[in-house]
DNA sequence: AGTGCCGGGGG
DNA sequence: CCCCCGGCACT
């Protein structure tokens, strides 16, 4: 009735909205695979436009290459060769267990971080500098590994300084164990993990292997926020299994099998890491990092990772881990913090960051050195009252990392509507992940979360050559008041789960709102 | 016709 | 809040 009456009016006002978006000053990032129809949208920043053409997108680094000096000096005492990475750069990565060669997108210095892009995987990921080198430095290559990959040899790779490096014979297969076991051990003596079980087992193995299962763009990048709408769960080969959380909600569980596509254990949408930068980027040049030991009455800190690292496996792992499999372990078992000036650190050992006690965000951030970081339910979540308090608190990893399609992550997913604002989530006791979710359209951004693709969620469709993001538009004239999302190319719950299943789609999608699982 | 999701509305 | 849904923009 009356509805009517104010339908015309709220008609009006959406029409106005609408036909903002109509105008569709983000035409190009919708659908059109193509990137040339676009209005004269200036180059724009950080888009990787397919890595196609070549990357060399000089002019204007969102606050990096400044005068990090004091950058420069962590850096210096971590025993590191510090280099400035120029976008175009044909570096190599540690990435996923190998070595990967890529080009520089950017380097920022605040982060010390370098975005690169890794050419065979096709994805951008996003690491500390001290994790890159140069393709064509030809220096001490450490290892005899990569062999398949002799074309570049890595002048210098951060953690082979001290420790002889894992490298053993790339392999894939071996690789997944190794992180497995990785996972596990972690899982079982990391003393921070404890809470938040869910955490390494999500953290499968599969996607960290370089160059396989984990969807082509599943991009990890630490940088700062990325959009996220967290979810899926384990991988699909292992399922690790963690006796401590045996209890899942029946009903997800339930679910999880009766769903047809469960078979795929997990469903990734990688996007969500995509290399946003957190619009903020600028740092205070008073950042300072360090290397916090997780172990657990130890917390020690130490200002490089080479100390941390013997740290860790001086004291902590002793010798005896010496099986290749587990040189990289120390990795585990420190954590990169990075503080504005807080000499508070030290203090900072009773809370690990692993602990549930959610660093206040903004001051700390961690990185992962190669290994891809899966998101975790944020241990916030918890605290903020969401109404699956049993579930979300006992989630069983196991359980979902093996069916459960959506359970683990669908539930955190639904809160996600509920705007959650952004916080990091330690996956690991090293191996931090930050999410956040979009509730953007408030903060104009100007680069906002660039979702590139759809995720392949039931079909393996083979990625496009490049992979393709696009941007967000910053329109100049500010038109920001994109409020209705562009309709997404990317699949969603309805589509994923079917309405027969509708119990499965992300509360958003339920309530026929923005999907916050499989936004785009 | 099917979808995605904004704006509203009911409980 | 939680949940549903009319309706409209898009596909």
């Amino acid at each position: 009735m009356e509805r009517r009456s104010s339908m015309a009016s709220v008609l009006s006002r959406r029409l106005g909205k609408r036909s903002l978006l109509g105008a569709r000053v983000l035409g190009p990032i919708a659908s059109d695979g193509p990137l040339g129809a676009g209005p004269p949208l200036e180059p724009q920043v950080e888009l990787p436009e397919g890595a196609a053409p070549q990357p060399v997108l000089t002019c204007k680094d969102p606050g990096s290459r400044e005068q990090p000096q004091e950058l420069l000096q962590a850096l210096g005492s971590a025993g590191l060769q510090q280099v400035a990475f120029q976008p175009g750069q044909k570096v190599c990565v540690w990435y996923g267990g190998r070595e990967c060669t890529g080009l520089v997108e950017r380097h920022s210095w605040a982060e010390d971080k370098v975005t690169v892009w890794l050419l065979d995987q096709k994805l951008q990921i996003c690491c500390k500098a001290e994790e890159v080198w140069l393709a064509e430095l030809q220096g001490v290559v450490p290892q005899a590994l990569s062999p398949e990959h002799g074309a570049q040899a890595p002048a210098y790779r951060p953690v082979s300084r001290n420790i002889d490096v894992p490298k053993r014979k790339s392999d894939a297969v071996e690789m997944d164990e190794m992180m497995a076991a990785m996972v596990l051990t972690s899982l079982s003596c990391s003393p921070v993990v404890q809470s938040p079980p869910g955490a390494e087992a999500n953290f499968s193995a599969s996607r960290v292997a370089c160059g396989d299962p984990w969807k082509e763009s599943g991009d990890v990048s630490d940088s700062g926020s990325s959009t996220t709408s967290g979810h899926w769960s384990g991988s699909s080969g292992i399922s690790t299994p963690s006796p401590p959380h045996p209890q899942a909600s029946p009903k997800y569980l339930g679910d999880a099998f009766g769903s047809p596509q469960t078979d795929h254990g997990f469903e990734t949408d990688p996007d969500p890491f995509l290399l946003d930068e957190p619009a903020p980027r600028k740092r205070k040049n008073s950042v300072k990092v360090v290397y916090k030991c997780l172990w657990p009455s130890c917390g020690k800190v130490l200002r490089s990772i080479v100390g941390i690292k013997r740290h860790v496996k001086a004291l902590h792992l002793g010798d005896s881990v010496d099986s290749d499999q587990f040189k990289r372990e120390e990795d585990f078992y420190y954590t990169e913090v990075q503080m504005k000036e807080d000499p508070a650190v030290t203090a900072a050992g009773p809370s690990a960051p692993g602990t549930p006690t959610a660093e206040p965000a903004p001051t700390a951030r961690v990185t992962s050195p190669s290994l891809a970081a899966l998101p975790l339910p944020p241990p916030k979540a918890q605290c903020s009252g969401s109404k699956h308090p049993g579930l979300e608190s006992s989630l069983p990893s196991a359980a979902l990392s093996k069916s459960a399609p959506s359970s683990f992550w669908h539930i955190q997913a639904d809160h996600a509507y509920q705007a959650l604002p952004s916080l990091q989530i330690p996956v690991s006791p090293h191996i931090y992940t930050s999410i956040s979710w979009a509730a953007a359209p408030a903060t104009a951004s100007p680069l906002s979360p660039v979702r590139s693709r759809s995720l392949s969620f039931s079909e393996p469709q083979q990625p496009p050559p490049a992979v393709k993001s696009h941007l967000i538009v910053t329109s100049p004239p500010r038109a920001q008041s994109s409020t209705r999302k562009a309709r997404g190319e990317a699949k969603k719950c309805r589509k994923v789960y079917g309405i027969e299943h509708r119990d499965q789609w992300c509360t958003a999608c339920r309530w026929k709102k923005a999907c916050q699982r499989f936004l785009d």
